[in-house]
DNA sequence: TGTACATCAGTGAACGCGCGTTCACTGATGTAC
DNA sequence: TGTACATCAGTGAACGCGCGTTCACTGATGTAC
């Protein structure tokens, strides 16, 4: 039955935050279509008259995983929380890359195209925070190499560590690594 | 038709082969049981004489990636040639924890715990190789905080390299921190 | 404001397809004599 | 060493299943009068 314009676009706001959580929970491939739509308390086959196929919805729900980003407060407290336990459980509200990047490789061209931009809009922003931090210190480029070491360490000790079966090793590579990042910077 | 009993060990060592090398360059999921045997030069009805089922293949095949593993010759060595653009567009020949991390989330407990012990095992030698050049300066805690750190800032550049859709920032990504490790070194 | 009807968001059965897995069969291997 | 036969590695058709996608249908919405 039909529903209302209002409710319609609520429906499909809903589908996308439900797909945007799943995905980063389970993977893009794990995750069907059906299973997205009954989430949002739908039926599949109302579907593809809010999407043109699967990949349009991995497209969209990339754009929202980091539409609402702010800026970070400072690069302490984004590698605190980035590196913390409540992160490493929380995949489906986490860190999209992390969650992401590699089942990406075989991704439609607009998913990874998204997904290119949302890394760039990363570093970006680490550059910016590191650079408030560093004063006149350092040099733009210079901010930019610091960007991407360290957001490199984040993003592989982050998938290491919900990789891994022992919870133990799991949180001393979070541990080390913010360790290993605050003092690089000495 | 039956063949000798070395043939079928070869064929058996064809197949745990040909699926690492899948595996790495598509993914597990991406990958079906009868496009391994169909590399290994088999059909597909003949692998459960081999195998009890795919996942007993995935645990086998990472074991196999990291049975012939040598000690690191130098830490910039290494550093160089992980964050080499051939390594970087040879998946399949690879660091497995980079190309399979974020799949094994889900994959067996089994293959899990392989994938664990295979960087357990990394870990470990990384510490050493660092260990060697240090001299006595460095502690054996913080040679292991090093190794976690640095190697965690190459796991996630090698895997967001790949994710990108735009060669030059894949390049830059490698680059980067490449230099980052090195410069966290002084 | 109230009625008549065209629109169209959502439903659920159905589609073709490829997956992991099973199984009856084949024919070369390797053993017993 | 040569023959007869049991074994069993590999084949290819078939299985049930869940996937992405399609479609005829339903009934509330919202517009025209």
């Amino acid at each position: 039955m039909k529903v209302s314009r209002e409710q319609m676009a609520e429906n499909r706001q809903r589908i996308i935050t439900e797909a945007a959580r799943l995905f980063r929970e389970q993977g893009v491939d794990a995750v069907s279509v059906a299973q997205v739509m009954n989430a949002a308390g739908l039926t599949h086959g109302g579907f593809y008259g809010h999407f043109k196929s699967k990949a349009d919805l991995v497209c969209q729900a990339v754009e929202q995983m980091v539409a609402h980003e702010e800026p970070l407060p400072s690069f302490a407290a984004f590698a605190e929380s980035y590196l913390s336990a409540d992160h490493w459980d929380n995949a489906g509200e986490g860190c999209p890359t992390a969650a992401l990047s590699l089942e990406f490789r075989h991704q439609s061209p607009e998913a990874r195209c998204a997904l290119t931009k949302a890394i760039e809009a990363q570093l970006a922003r680490i550059a910016q925070t590191l650079g408030k931090e560093a004063g006149q210190d350092l040099s733009g480029e210079e901010l930019r190499r610091q960007a991407i070491g360290k957001w490199s360490a984040m993003v592989g000790a982050l998938i290491m560590a919900r990789a891994v079966s022992d919870t133990e090793l799991s949180e001393e590579i979070l541990t080390s690594t913010r360790e290993f990042l605050t003092h690089a910077d000495d």
